[in-house]
DNA sequence: AGTGTGACTTGGG
DNA sequence: ACCCAAGCCACAC
């Protein structure tokens, strides 16, 4: 596996309960400011087998990016039920949830 | 090798 | 606040 990939599950497992973090967020912690949309890729194939959070992972405006009626009904369940309020259109206030404390990651 | 494709981002109107 | 055009980058065909 790319070290990339490694880095960005690391990040992605350390997203506290309760908090989000964007695409780009996720992509700069691992080291690459530009790769929001390898972030979106890994989630897409990974998150299932690693067991990733990735309800807690939102695009920049604070909105739910997925498409997908039924994941994006399941992701709004999970996050309103660890505490994180989203609007009905899916929305998130990131003044409020956004996850930025990363800094002990190596 | 060339092209299309995103659960993206940023900057400008 | 909303819409759009560019930029972005690994991957699948």
């Amino acid at each position: 596996m790319q070290p990339y990939t490694q880095r960005v599950i690391e990040v992605i497992k350390a997203i506290p309960e309760g908090y989000v973090m964007t695409y780009g967020q996720v992509a700069g912690q691992a080291g690459s400011p530009r790769g929001a949309r390898q972030v979106v890729r890994i989630l897409h194939s990974m998150s299932e087998s690693h067991n990733l959070p990735w309800h807690r992972v939102v695009n920049a405006k604070g909105e739910i990016a997925i498409k997908d009626e039924e994941a994006r009904y399941r992701q709004t369940l999970y996050l309103s039920g660890e505490g994180v309020e989203v609007s009905g259109s899916g929305r998130i206030d990131l003044e409020k949830y956004r996850y930025t404390e990363m800094d002990f990651i190596d």
